[in-house]
DNA sequence: CCATTGACGAAGA
DNA sequence: TTCTTCGCCAATG
């Protein structure tokens, strides 16, 4: 190997948006995931931020308000103001006065149970 | 190719 | 507990 200017260790070429787009889709209705939840499952190569941009720059068809960051609030309120919350209070999920979820109680697990006593 | 940004996260104050 | 600082990776100009 001589020239290797760009580090592509992982498919970057666009996959990003891919990979993040099937895992979200596996989110089940009434659930919600991290930001940094969805860079683990990806292997944990895309850092947190990582994962936004693809989110950001995602179609409409993606479900992207069920995908929040680490404090359980809604990060898109500055695009969005009261879509993602409208939306996840429509698959049954309560937010707080402060516009906060609790997310031990929705946060989506994959391959085990989640539900919370 | 370099610099800046951004829907983030963790750690420190 | 909240706010700030730093680091993360990728996309954009």
């Amino acid at each position: 190997m001589a020239t290797k200017k760009t580090t592509k260790k992982a498919k970057t070429g666009g996959a990003v948006f891919a990979r993040v787009h099937a895992l979200v889709r596996r989110i089940p209705r009434g659930r919600v995931a991290t930001y940094g939840q969805l860079s683990e499952l990806l292997d944990g190569r895309l850092s947190a931020a990582a994962v936004g941009w693809a989110l950001r720059a995602a179609p409409e068809a993606l479900p992207w308000h069920r995908v929040i960051n680490a404090r359980g609030t809604c990060s898109t309120d500055a695009e969005r103001p009261g879509l993602q919350r409208a939306l996840l209070e429509a698959e049954g999920v309560a937010f707080d006065r402060e516009g906060r979820l609790d997310l031990a109680r929705y946060q989506w697990r994959p391959k085990q149970r989640v539900d919370k006593p």
